[in-house]
RNA sequence: CGGGGCGUAGCGCAGUUUGGUAGCGCGCCUGCUUCGGGAGCAGGAGGCCGGAGGUUCAAAUCCUCUCGCCCCGACCA
């Protein structure tokens, strides 16, 4: 909380101040917010819902939202958990624009490869722009300017600013947006060993960043998609609404974002001996489960055939019957951006016939991709590649031209672990909190950013690339800090320490008695929301419950009868009563005991 | 971009099938009473029925076109 300082237009005096206290206490009466009493129709999930209810923040469109003065507090304490714990391992801040020449973009050709999610336009002048969708290109180019020499090395800058992403889906509230905002931090360093000593301690800022937040993540090896690179790390919370699947290793602490989790399914079916091949006549079955159940056989115990169209080239994709190919691994495998489902006339042209296609006398000009999945077994049934047959007793590599066999395939709930011998894999929804990237020299090369070492000879410098979403943290501690009645903020990130209830009701010396427990938590450094408003009881115990301020403080002629003041954390059912005089002392220790640092 | 759903008062919804003066609950405003889990009574304000065309004596309702929002998929650090 220290530290924090707000600037607040005053309105009597017309001057813009420093006002400390401001910031620490508000009157719920004079709150510019408000809440619903039902639920908003338009919300799915959870923190959606209860981030419009509590009047948290408002849709201006699809994908794009206003922050009101609770979320807000609560995003400047992340904010201000994200610079601490980023300046601790030497980050500097920086802010870099939004609004982008296009020519950077061209530069590393994320201009041409990116598809309609960066925006694009023409300025007065009609040069091209973009709006930043992240700042890799930027940082670069600042990059090549100031580095001359090694010695400047490493060095780490970042930066929260605001992001542009025209989502083709934004949803779920906060959880995916077209405006949001980002830390991205950027290490520059002069060789590998440097950015691999540096890539743990960002690793580890994460995670610290995430339990100070109340959240735990599963940090999960990711693929690097758009950004390139050599290596990284998503953290992933695990919540019902995640939009991505995590696999984990229930024995060796493998983790993996099903976009490119190894596997190793379980050997279903292995005979002694490779069997000679025979043609069966499989009349109108063209479906995996058709022909097993057809022959016999199980659906493990076939090669199925999936055709893709890889940049106008033809890929026979081949993979035991029961496993479904995993289009990121492949894509990666084949070194394609460009990669779909091959569509009807590209398999005519190739004289493919649709549900009987096989492996075996392929024409020479199509691409075959083998699957590990069909390493492990033997005597697959396969298509005969003639309408109404299927041949049996294939085998790899005796009948097909494959050399090697590649790991395409897509995890499942049960699948053997690919690190560990008895490890068993489950799956479980994420939200990618936060993303690591060793980048290496994919952008320095692009942009030619060089720095002459200590012999004077030119050499490249390499980077990494760090970010964690900001609105989504937000969104993500109340998926998982919340119960039926509204938010349980960890005091960390919470808007407010306190909500102090009056039930005061008009009666003055009471009145008097809450205005006074109102200035000594603020004089003793807590937040507070004040309930002054002329509202019944169960209107603000409801309201309470939904804001999910960590300490109710309550005050009224019950608890005064019964001692004091009446104290309960949001968290837990027990109630407290603390004398008039010992308020703001139980009300700290209690605070102190319960919550996050 | 494909599939589905929805646009009627601040919020939640009915009314659309079968055209005929725009409704309900909550919230909001005023007054009185109430005051420990979404108070009561009385009075009141608030809507070009998303928009534009059309059909009709008459359109929230029927037709055409549009715009917006939500969900699923494609896509995506």
């Amino acid at each position: 909380m220290s530290g924090f300082r707000m600037h607040r237009y005053d309105r009597l005096s017309g001057h813009f101040s420093w006002f400390f206290g401001r910031w620490l206490a508000m009157r719920l009466s004079q709150l510019f917010c408000s809440t619903y009493r039902e639920d908003p129709a338009e919300a799915q999930t959870i923190s959606h819902k209860l981030l419009l209810k509590s009047g948290m923040i408002r849709p201006l469109g699809t994908g794009i939202y206003t922050y009101l003065p609770l979320a807000l507090r609560s995003i400047h304490k992340i904010m201000a958990i994200i610079r601490e714990e980023m300046n601790r391992i030497d980050g500097q801040e920086i802010l870099m624009p939004v609004l982008n020449p296009a020519e950077l973009w061209m530069e590393t050709g994320r201009y041409q490869s990116i598809g309609n999610e960066l925006v694009r336009f023409v300025d007065r002048a009609k040069r091209p722009m973009v709006l930043a969708m992240t700042h890799e290109e930027v940082v670069t180019d600042l990059a090549r300017r100031e580095i001359k020499s090694h010695r400047q090395l490493p060095f780490m800058t970042y930066q929260i600013q605001t992001k542009i992403r025209d989502e083709p889906r934004s949803r779920g509230g906060l959880l995916r947006v077209r405006e949001f905002h980002m830390k991205d931090a950027y290490s520059f360093h002069a060789d590998y060993p440097s950015l691999d000593a540096y890539y743990p301690r960002v690793y580890q800022a994460y995670q610290e960043i995430f339990r100070r937040c109340g959240l735990d993540p599963v940090p999960v090896e990711a693929d690097t998609g758009m950004m390139g690179g050599t290596g990284s790390h998503e953290f992933m919370a695990l919540v019902e609404s995640g939009e991505d699947t995590v696999v984990r290793c229930n024995q060796c602490g493998y983790a993996a974002n099903s976009e490119n989790a190894m596997i190793r399914p379980p050997i279903v079916h292995k005979d002694a001996d490779e069997l000679p091949m025979e043609e069966v006549a499989t009349p109108g079955k063209e479906s995996i489960d058709d022909v097993a159940a057809f022959l016999g056989v199980s659906p493990s115990q076939t090669m199925k055939a999936v055709f893709y169209n890889a940049e106008g080239r033809l890929v026979f994709v081949a993979i035991r019957g029961d496993i479904e190919v995993n289009e990121i691994k492949l894509a990666n495998t084949l070194k394609t951006a460009d990669l779909a489902l091959a569509d009807a006339a590209l398999l005519e042209k190739h004289g493919i016939v649709a549900g009987y296609a096989s492996p075996v006398n392929l024409p020479n000009d199509v691409t075959i991709v083998a699957d590990r999945s069909l390493e492990w077994g033997n005597n697959y049934v396969a298509g005969a590649n003639k309408p109404g047959y299927h041949v049996k007793h294939v085998n790899i590599p005796r009948d097909v031209p494959v050399n090697n066999f590649v790991d395409i395939g897509t995890a499942r709930e049960g699948d053997a672990c690919p690190r560990c011998e008895t490890g068993i894999l489950t799956l479980a929804r994420g939200i990618e909190l936060g993303h690591i990237f060793k980048l290496g020299t994919k952008y320095t090369d692009a942009m030619n950013v060089d720095y002459l070492d200590d012999s004077g000879e030119r050499k490249r410098v390499i980077m990494g690339c760090y970010g964690i979403g900001i609105g989504r943290l937000l969104s993500t501690i109340i998926e998982v800090h919340h119960d039926d009645k509204g938010m349980i903020w960890p005091r960390s990130v919470a808007p407010f320490d306190v909500h102090l209830v009056s039930l005061a009701a008009g009666a003055q010396e009471m009145e008097a008695e809450t205005e006074k427990v109102y200035g000594e938590l603020q004089a003793a450094g807590l937040s507070v929301l004040f309930d002054d408003r002329d509202e019944s009881p169960g209107v603000k115990f409801n309201d309470a419950d939904l804001y999910g301020l960590p300490l109710r403080v309550t005050l009224s002629k019950r608890s005064l009868k019964n001692g004091g003041v009446e104290l309960k954390l949001r968290s837990s059912k027990d109630v407290e009563i603390a004398p008039l005089n010992k308020a703001v002392g139980f009300v700290k220790a209690i605070l102190e005991s319960t919550n996050l640092v």
